[in-house]
DNA sequence: CGTACGGTTGATACATATCAATATGCGTGG
DNA sequence: CCACGCATATTGATATGTATCAACCGTACG
């Protein structure tokens, strides 16, 4: 659960709910997703519901940092491009997840929506203004920010030091721990190009390691998106 | 200049300097180093003055998060381990650096002494009970966070996505950068050891990368640890 | 002067990338 | 409902960048 929508959503930022659609749905939505019983009509308050399209572009990199973004259902990826078209994703984001959360007053990324997604918009300023009068706010976007640190130092050592297996592996368990659906599988939302592009790998050859997971009866694969982790303790393993 | 240190050097963090050796040692220590005139002091009454031997070590990986450290003089490793050895190391930290700033109650990375070193070393508490009731000091710390969390994702995509020959450069004119001596001209305080498990490389492949650079003029090596900037177009274009 | 450590250079191996072909799934329109 | 076409995924053959293994060099230091 991020922390930062807690934060939104405690007793001390309820405003009178706004009226009309798009207030009801995002609380609908975000209750619908994640089950929590909190209110969230302060997350209408504070931002405006917005859908993507598969592959379309949230904000593009450089681009002025005016909003911030939660994630209420769908997937999007945040990345960065070198000059001649590698890419790297930095992350993934899940229903309950924030990007776009900035320092600087430009983005440092691109964000798009890995599939059909809608996400609050919240005006930065706005959550500005308030944690400037509210330590516990302010509190939450800095834990906010580190947790992303955690994730990004994390994924530093896969990056640098870990096989293409192992990379795999701890994506899937990764994957699987965050997405909380049926236990022991998963449902990837995003390509195999995704994927490599989040690993450092090429697409043939995180295919091919899901291949040989599949052989080895690590995993199964009943379809290219779904997951099955028949044997956690091997990828585990595989996780160092 | 870390944001860190500035904030613990406004007037209002101001107190009246302890007197003894160990107040005077930090303030002459810093101004030594960085040129900045500004008060302190206030490090001295926050904190600890340590000095490490090369290669001793900080804090272990999982260590309680008891202190955060800031950099007066040599350099430091952060790093993490996996099970067999592999070694990455996340940043180095040069004078004006802070680590081992954590929101969970551990530290997860070690921190190593990569030559001689100084560190200023700050209970955790202390800085939280301050930050607690000054805001501008919360912020700094906010903004500290965010700022490892934008170098580290730049170096998400330096592991993810680059060459050798681009890790290398984008090493080199990072380190330039960061120290500021002759410009054109690094002295590398760590070993090719060190700049492997930084770059996700082996040690072979850095030195002979570096040759590499030498034998087309784009660096010169005085010697091992010296490196002059002979073409920083060339480089800048390594660096994408 | 010799030893040790860090660095360089060379030969070879190997993991992953690249190039290429084939297969699978999926939406669209007949 | 099926047929088509496109996008995505898998599989195969080969290339290549970097790792590995090994020897050698140079500098610092006792």
């Amino acid at each position: 659960m991020s922390t930062i929508a807690a934060a939104l959503t405690q007793k001390a930022y309820v405003q009178p709910p706004l009226s009309g659609a798009v207030a009801g749905r995002v609380s609908r939505a975000w209750q619908d997703e994640t089950g929590t019983r909190q209110p969230t009509d302060i997350l209408a308050g504070l931002g405006v519901v917005t859908t993507f399209s598969r592959n379309s572009e949230i904000f593009a990199e450089d681009a002025p940092a005016d909003h911030i973004f939660l994630v209420l259902s769908g997937a999007v990826r945040v990345c960065k491009l070198l000059g001649d078209g590698r890419r790297q994703i930095e992350t993934f984001c899940l229903p309950g997840d924030v990007f776009g959360w900035e320092t600087a007053p430009r983005h440092r990324f691109s964000a798009e929506a890995v599939n059909e997604c809608r996400v609050v918009r919240v005006k930065r300023s706005i959550l500005f203004a308030r944690a400037a009068d509210d330590a516990e706010l302010a509190h939450a976007l800095w834990a906010l920010t580190a947790g992303e640190l955690s994730r990004t130092q994390n994924h530093l050592l896969v990056l640098g030091r870990k096989t293409a297996q192992e990379r795999v592996a701890t994506f899937l368990l990764d994957m699987a721990a965050r997405s909380a659906g049926t236990a022991g599988e998963v449902t990837l939302p995003m390509s195999r190009q995704d994927i490599a592009d989040y690993l450092g790998l090429t697409i043939e050859t995180v295919s091919r390691t899901l291949t040989h997971l599949e052989d080895a009866a690590v995993i199964a694969l009943p379809s290219s998106r779904r997951v099955v982790l028949k044997d956690g303790g091997a990828l585990r393993g595989l996780n160092s």
